[in-house]
DNA sequence: TAATATTGCTAAATCGTTTTAGCTAAAACA
DNA sequence: TGTTTTAGCTAAAACGATTTAGCAATATTA
């Protein structure tokens, strides 16, 4: 009882017109093509009836557009990349596109590999967040003309357009917040590597220091692994802590969520024990105990001007606007002040 | 400097060849058909000097077959539908399967024109979180030959396949605990309306208490509208304490995070004013002050049944096994225990 | 009235694969 | 030796849309 998939010649013999002027309306370009109204409206109300539904590959074939954009983040369950994508969503299929999404787990040759079966699969752009190691392998994609846009992370020394967080901005604010807060000895924990848009949070957290005159010793600079991080940091975190360290700046929710289990599991309580202000603003910033100093990325404005510049370059072969950076907001919560945790 | 894409034609032509010979090579199948391994080397070798992509929008239109399965779930940005869309990625990747998605927001009409584009962009099958009121809809695509499978809620009454949760086992090991745990006048919340599987959940709130010759009062069974839920959930849970309820199972994590939030704002404390067990373990009840009592779902099992399922529709019309209902486990934290706080 | 422009439509090529049918030459058979 | 098989390849149709070129009939202009 498999039903049939209507098509334009369905309809076209139906009314005894041709293929084409079903297709002209179809596309509702009915008018420039000189096809009278009255048959432009038949065609229209028997395409309704039969219930047709576009053959989206054939279309794709013949035009080279397919309508799809492809999504690359790194984990789609991590509530940041979430709500990239449920906005990205949002404001693609406000423009008309649908998404491909696959998460790259931070993994280059499974990043190339996605990457690359989109492009087969004829997404008209991508929207990415780039992995270390990638952008060689990404300015070739942009040279064979794919439309790329980078999200949540650049590469700054290349020409691939881009929509970022202004690091050196969040950094500063949550640094600034600590020290104003009466805490000089901080430390900051990173992910080791090349990726320029968290480097400019450690950045921004080191020259805030500097302006203040704060000494910054070499073990304040937490630098940890992808891989296996959950160890290394707990380790790292309670050496520091023994160390004297007062309070914590992390660069990443993935980060701060990891440290939150470590101290919840070590007995140290926030902002007693140590004070901790983190990037992003996952739910457990906002509902746990204490409630959680972060800068929330403005993630709505990142989504859409993603989807807007890839779809400039899918249009016109380029952007008006290529390099976005954008400042986010700080909400200042419990966990940064020990002497007014009733914040 | 835009490179043209490398067609099969252009390998055919560089090695003197027709075309047919290198699609029988590009797709596995030269050894039916009879391709010198010789050749077939040589081809194979061409292709990958070329960076040869197929293009799937012909292949899609000629095979009918595009690769890709639709998801849709209700909201991405949700823990919850984040960790099955990244198990059902991995699993669907595995298969060869790419991934388009969307987001119904738990709209009807939104969710109709989804499935209806996903339709048209020819997905090869659904995998799909159903909205109220989608079953008469999601049957008729059913018949009319779209290979659909449901994941995290049925209509049990169809013929749809599905693979979901067992709300009757997950509901009874929560009010269970709650009553073990010495609380006799508790009350559970869900969101009005018909999708089964949440009211199995409340079933089994019910039948448990009864089980145990608890009087339910009608109260006792908070239904919420979807819709500005925040507002009226935060009435009835006072109200609910007001009267003296002394513990509250909630049915999903989104409702389970926001009564969180309410309790917060009321500085209602759990368990010493209130004790909580909800559906779902989404971070904060891992990492939330205090740790939040839960069943979670068998989140893997149930992505990749889902896709095997769809899979198996997809090739053979039919799958040998359409209904699968598995069972979660319980995770016993702090929030359900007066006593024992210190759990 | 004759030349030109416009209106309303259609035919047919095209996109890049897959797949069926069939062709030729060599191998196997009788 | 002549016939049948088989191996190894190619030609061409097909998928369903878009789009260019062009044909007739009518309308407009000189």
């Amino acid at each position: 009882m498999v039903k049939k998939k209507v098509k334009l010649s369905d309809i076209a013999s139906k009314l005894g017109v041709s293929v084409s002027l079903v297709s002209f309306v179809m596309s509702g370009k009915w008018k420039e093509n000189r096809v009278s109204q009255e048959l432009a409206k038949k065609v229209q109300k028997t395409a309704e009836e039969l219930g047709y539904q576009p053959n989206t590959a054939a279309r794709a074939l013949r035009t080279g557009k397919s309508g799809v954009i492809g999504l690359v983040v790194a984990d789609i369950s991590n509530s940041f990349y979430g709500k990239i994508a449920r906005e990205i969503e949002n404001e693609a299929s406000r423009h008309g596109f649908q998404l491909m999404f696959a998460s790259s787990d931070e993994k280059l040759e499974k990043f190339k590999k996605i990457v690359d079966t989109l492009i087969s699969r004829q997404v008209d752009g991508l929207i990415i967040v780039p992995v270390k190691g990638s952008a060689t392998y990404l300015i070739r994609k942009k040279e064979q003309g794919i439309p790329i846009v980078l999200v949540d992370r650049n590469f700054p020394k290349t020409k691939l357009p881009f929509v970022v967080d202004d690091g050196r901005f969040g950094g500063k604010q949550l640094t600034k917040l600590l020290i104003d807060n009466g805490h000089q000895k901080i430390a900051t924990v990173v992910f080791k590597g090349e990726l320029s848009n968290y480097n400019e949070r450690v950045e921004a957290f080191i020259d805030t220091l500097n302006q203040e005159n704060i000494k910054i010793a070499s073990d304040d600079i937490i630098e940890i692994p992808e891989r296996n991080f959950q160890v290394i940091l707990e380790a790292k975190l309670l050496i520091s802590i023994k160390n004297g360290v007062q309070g914590f700046f992390f660069t990443q929710n993935k980060i701060g969520i990891e440290a939150l289990r470590i101290f919840k599991k070590n007995k140290i309580k926030i902002p007693e024990d140590i004070v901790v202000a983190s990037y992003d603003n996952p739910e457990i910033f906002e509902l746990g105990t204490p409630t959680i100093t972060c800068y929330q990325q403005s993630i709505k404005e990142i989504s859409s001007h993603s989807v807007k510049i890839v779809k400039e370059i899918i249009n016109k072969g380029h952007s008006s606007l290529e390099k976005i950076i954008l400042k986010g907001r700080l909400i200042e919560r419990e966990s940064s002040n020990k002497l007014n945790s009733s914040l």
